[in-house]
DNA sequence: CTCATGAGTTGAATCGATTCAATTTCGATG
DNA sequence: CATCGAAATTGAATCGATTCAACTCATGAG
């Protein structure tokens, strides 16, 4: 019938009404007569009209209702990437009960990435800076847009960001197998600078890039000392989180004439890789090695043995966020959140 | 300076040029000479302008460069379900591809839905019908933007869908056990009717509502007839997908005294729980016990003994689905396509 | 009978960019 | 030197809703 689409003038004039009214029909119905609201709603249904255009909406609002997860990996990594994952359904449930859409935004190339931060539709961002995150902090304040920035390696107290206590709960970590007897450890570690895998000196560590892998190190170091272990004697192999390096990683902590009876993995993803190498060279955890993990991602639970780690409370964290960005995050808060030791099946005392 | 943000008429004005000018600096470089563009490009920084709005840009294409994903799940459903995260995650590297957005969108009760699917800033929508697809799509028509459902139950032809073949490929499944000489199957099935789960015989299964269920339960039932088995034979469980419903099923099938050899699990998701199950009862697959799953999801691949299954190519899929809503989705259009079998490790010759 | 009250309605201005026909500028050509 | 065409620029209309001050019209009080 009508030549193009069908607008909000188009009803108000079938109507009979004005366009204000109209309006208001749909965006605040209970300031309309019942009479004429029904009227004018039943003229939109004989119309075939969609409802308002958000577009047009917006225009005015000035706001979207919805927020963009950002990070710099294929668009992907947010459904593959166990730690993106806990996160995200986490973030979606507090959008969910907030009514707030969710919009996914990633590019593993600058260009692209620049582009699609730039293009989103979105009031705001939470940017998971597990990798090349300054890149996407100053892409981002590019948009003058509200952002909080999680996992962040960088201390710029100007951005507004939200992490947990690496430091703190790496300690825990250690001391929790310290306590059940283990003396001879293995670490692995997550990503300590660019492009590089293989065993780490303690010096590589203490100027290591990565903020939080060097805080879980000195986290793990901490508690050892106490107990009389020192940093010379407990190995680290540098990973990049992935299946080859870590299992390169346990050749090398095995290969030792004194192989460790306990793995300090830096990320639950690196602490189910071990366990699975482990069974497969016939070593059963946690009798013969133990292996603690870091993360708390779900899939830890859902194996046998369950995976000790310590555990971020990624409900909490997301709610954070979500708020922050919202309520327009203040630029100079940075929050710390405590992880907590979730004792599960993959850790027990030393053999003998 | 300014009293409110940066608007591109200000830069225009500041820069001395007229709007339209200003405009073509970020939108159609190429037309403007090099001079005036460095020089408005130059004052917009001075003015900390954030670049062309992106709702005023929207106004004038009416075009949001999105795609939504829809589900009647909650949001974290797109990051918890095998399935949806391995679709998801073809999807997205096809709108990675091509720079499309990606909103996600979903809510498990009604109202909710039916608001957020409203109100999603996207060009169109993939639905994902595993359950309650009628409401979605209904819901989805009224926003009378393209859409295209996956897995939907429903044959109405005026919904443009894309689906596998559910028939053919579990006839593939059953007949690749047959072959290796199994012959005491049991098959336990996701939804076949709302709110029920438990034995079920053939006449509940050729009444199914879900039309995904029973084409692959007529499609076992196919192949087996080939080799004499017949229908009766065949114990089947109605699940609902999830671990407890599973494991009450393998509960009946092996309680029975002549348990089978073989099991049809009508998803992945079933078969890693069947071979869990079977595993913490002390029977190995595929030695005492042969599975094969459906839908093909990556953990399939990572678990031991790799799980044999029927692959959905869900990268064509996410390739067709994004096309057909880019380029609005001739409605009456259904494609069927293909599944693959993949055998791996958790399928053999039944024992004698 | 008048006036205040308030619910309901109207119409025009507004949000911020894009677009395109019209106009100006400039260089080249006859 | 006049003229033509291409390139660059301008200005106004436009996209589709929201908003708000102003207005209408009953109703009830004084």
């Amino acid at each position: 019938m009508a030549k193009g689409t069908i607008r909000l003038a188009d009803v108000a004039k079938a109507a009979g009404v004005s366009q204000g009214t109209a309006s208001n029909v749909f965006s605040r119905p209970d300031v309309v007569r019942e009479e004429v609201r029904e009227h004018v709603l039943e003229t939109a249904k004989r119309l075939g009209y969609a409802g308002p255009s958000l577009t047009g909406r917006l225009l005015r609002a000035g706001k979207v209702n919805a927020i963009g997860v950002a990070a710099v990996e294929p668009l992907a990594y947010f459904f593959d990437d166990p730690w993106a994952r806990a996160l995200l359904a986490a973030v979606s449930q507090v959008c969910d009960a907030s009514g707030t859409g969710l919009a996914l935004v990633s590019a593993k190339d600058r260009q692209k990435l620049d582009w699609n931060i730039k293009s989103a539709l979105v009031d705001g961002f939470i940017l998971l800076c597990v990798e090349g995150g300054e890149k996407l902090v100053e892409l981002t304040r590019e948009r003058q847009l509200p952002f909080v920035a999680l996992a962040l390696n960088d201390d710029d107290p100007s951005i507004a960001s939200i992490s947990v206590d690496n430091l703190g709960g790496a300690a825990m970590a250690a001391r929790h197998l310290a306590e059940l007897g283990h003396r001879r450890f293995g670490m692995l570690a997550t990503e300590l600078s660019n492009d590089h895998v293989g065993p780490v000196g303690i010096a590589e560590i203490e100027r290591a890039i990565y903020s939080t892998s060097r805080d879980r190190a000195f986290g793990y170091w901490r508690a050892l000392e106490t107990f009389g272990i020192v940093r010379e004697d407990v190995p680290v192999y540098e990973t990049i989180n992935d299946k080859p390096s870590v299992e390169a990683g346990l050749d090398f902590l095995f290969s030792a004439p004194e192989p460790p009876t306990a793995i300090l993995a830096m990320s639950d993803n690196i602490a189910l890789l071990t366990i699975n190498w482990l069974r497969a060279r016939g070593l059963s955890v946690p009798q013969d090695v133990s292996v603690i993990g870091f993360d708390g991602v779900p899939e830890g639970g859902m194996v046998e043995p369950g995976l000790t780690t310590m555990a971020q409370p990624f409900a909490e964290i997301a709610q954070r966020a979500v708020r922050a960005v919202l309520e327009d995050a203040v630029p100079a808060e940075r929050e710390m959140i405590d992880v907590t030791l979730v004792v599960r099946g993959s850790t027990a005392a030393p053999k003998r």
